[in-house]
RNA sequence: GUGCCUGUAGCUCAGUUGGAUAGAGCGUUUCCCUCCGAAGGAAAAGGUCGUGCGUUCGAAUCGCAUCAGGCACACCA
């Protein structure tokens, strides 16, 4: 990518500069301390870098530090000017040509990460619990996490999607024992969950039991055998999850269960190890792990009086287990009620002599429900809105855009209203829109046009093998032509390369969403004041080429939130 | 009380890691279809970057203090 390209020439020409003492008294640079960036008036240039911080060590003005470097610009395809401390980059037409021949070449390819390192990397989200529907806020971690994935695929990484199954412990009891309350009601018993708020908390009191008593009976013997009954449940909730995953575009490579880690073993295993690392030590009956020697505020429980384990000893087997994978990187996206719990389990992974870095928490904040601009509060008991209720109403692609589309560390004001309606207020159809009329004019280019009013019928502006032809090889004197009113265009497609290494670095998704609606925006524009099916066939080819080159950019890019492009809306 | 997140236009949010005149979208006002999809575009108005100190050539960005909102502080999972 040229901001790339810019600045390895500026490093070198740096480099020649402090050989030949043309900066002051700096005696040497160490890469990386400038960035590329774009001005935000475009009339100083396409890309600018900022030399000023270099004043400090050259002792020297910044404009004579940035009219040295420039003078040691060699062979350069692009202009400079200098102002003030800023150095003014102008891409040539032929540099701005070459982008949509790249385009053009690389097809669905465009964007990749080049020379990336091969990272292993294990990405575990929405690990629910199997005791009830998803709600709402499952839909942010399910969508983002999704995204994240198949944006760092792409960047060119090696991505292992996990959810972790919290199917062990008491609340899978909880479930149980709430389904046996169902599974009576529907043999007729006049039985009800407590009416007392306290006794009530442990009970899942929600209707979403009620079909699974029905389905219970359909196929077993009534039972009061509770294991019996949390066993079905904890099934069928788990199927449940697994088939909305699916249909909300979400696939994990593996379900890893809580209950199966306490199976194998591991969680024994792992707390030996603990104890052999001499991190532990008793107190008032139970087992205490010292991580507050690793920054956390206090040491934790690891084994309780009672002789049992806790979540968090389970929990520590598991990311260990991850690490025994083979895994480079473990990034978890949390909501952000866990953050107190990011620093027990980087403590303890330290503890056990792994690398604490290997392990990146995303912090999620929640999701708030807006209806007609008012805040709907997700109480605990009523309107709690599950994830398929706002997939059926307002649709997949608009869910998974607009759960997508802020930084994970704001909360979400998620509008049903707006995000249903196909208006300009909702930047899904916005975008969607985009790429359909791209594909409309694909579509007459090579279609013969019937005019309405007489009933004659005019010639394809172009044959099929013309298409081909404009939308492989980029006819570089034509683009001359086009370019003047393009080039705005062709500079946002340009951005597309560093928007996904940035995305894909800084784990950002919501930047996948704004470039989208910015080459939207720019397409919509270009559209309205210049017309690609024209008489000038030299100018029709090169905004042809152009035009299919944002086609495929937006639909790489929207492939990437996996929400569809379609050709017509 | 302690820790984390947030505070930028009427609303929802960006701000490229400290740089040029603080930017988008929605909403408001005014324009633009004889012509590839008007589900679109062009323009205008709208700001004490929560507040106060500090750091330096330079702060929305860094530090301290302070105010406001959210979340978390289990031998629950």
């Amino acid at each position: 990518m040229y901001k790339n390209l810019l600045l390895d020439d500026i490093e070198t020409a740096i480099g020649k500069a402090i050989k030949d003492k043309k900066l002051g008294s700096m005696e040497e640079y160490t890469n990386g301390s400038l960035t590329i960036e774009k001005p935000k008036n475009p009339d100083f240039g396409d890309f600018a870098v900022n030399v000023s911080s270099l004043a400090r060590q050259a002792r020297i003005a910044p404009p004579m530090i940035a009219n040295a470097i420039v003078e040691n610009l060699k062979d350069k395809d692009y202009e400079t000017s200098v102002v003030g401390g800023f150095i003014n980059f102008k891409l040539s037409n032929k540099m701005l040509a070459d982008v949509i021949q790249e385009i053009l070449d690389k097809k669905e390819n465009y964007g990749k990460g080049e020379n990336v390192a091969p990272e292993k990397i294990i990405l575990e989200y929405v690990s629910a619990n199997p005791t009830g529907p998803f709600h709402i806020g499952h839909g942010r971690w399910a969508a983002m996490g999704s995204a994240l994935a198949n944006l760092l695929k792409f960047y060119g990484y090696d991505v292992f999607q996990e959810f972790y199954i919290n199917d062990a412990g008491s609340q899978i009891q909880k479930l149980g024992r709430s389904l046996s309350i169902r599974v009576k009601q529907e043999l007729g018993e006049n039985v009800d969950f407590p009416q007392d708020e306290e006794e009530r908390k442990n009970y899942y009191a929600g209707e979403y039991l009620i079909p699974v008593a029905k389905k219970f009976l359909e196929e077993n013997q009534p039972t009061e055998d509770i294991n019996v009954l949390s066993d079905y449940a904890k099934n069928y909730m788990e199927n449940v999850q697994k088939e909305l995953l699916e249909k909300f575009r979400v696939h994990f490579d593996k379900f890893y269960s809580e209950l199966d880690l306490h199976k194998s073993g591991k969680v024994d295993v792992c707390y030996k190890k603990l104890q052999d690392s001499g991190k532990l030590y008793e107190k008032d009956g139970a087992m205490w792990f010292k991580s507050s020697e690793y920054g956390d505020d206090q040491d934790r429980v690891i084994k309780k009086a009672d002789g049992s384990n806790t979540y968090l000893t389970a929990d520590i087997a598991y990311h260990i287990d991850k690490l025994e994978r083979g895994f480079d990187k473990l990034i978890n996206i949390w909501g952000a009620d866990h953050h107190g719990y990011v620093p027990r389990v980087k403590a303890s992974i330290e503890a056990l002599g792994y690398d604490p870095n290997k392990l990146e928490v995303l912090l999620g904040q929640l999701v708030n429900l807006v209806i007609n601009g008012e805040e709907v509060r997700m109480g605990k008991r009523r309107n709690m809105v599950t994830l398929e209720e706002l997939i059926d109403e307002v649709g997949i692609d608009a869910t998974r855009f607009w759960m997508c589309m802020r930084n994970i560390d704001t909360t979400l004001d998620f509008d049903i209203e707006l995000a249903k309606t196909a208006s300009d207020e909702n930047p899904v159809f916005y975008v969607q829109y985009a790429h359909a009329r791209v594909c409309s004019i694909l579509r007459n280019l090579v279609k013969e046009k019937l005019n309405t009013e007489t009933g004659q019928k005019s010639p394809a502006p172009m044959t099929d093998e013309e298409f081909k032809k404009a939308v492989s090889t980029v006819d570089y004197k034509a683009m001359e032509k086009a370019i003047p009113t393009a080039k705005k265009l062709i500079l946002k497609l340009e951005e597309y390369k560093s928007m996904i290494e940035a995305s894909a670095l800084n784990r950002t998704v919501y930047t996948v969403c704004r470039y989208v609606q910015e080459l939207a925006g720019e397409f919509h524009s270009f559209y309205n004041s210049n017309r690609v099916i024209t008489d000038d066939r030299e100018l029709m080819e090169a905004r042809v080429a152009i035009v299919y080159s944002i086609k495929t950019v937006l639909k790489n890019a929207l492939d990437i939130l996996a929400v569809t492009a379609p050709e017509r809306m």
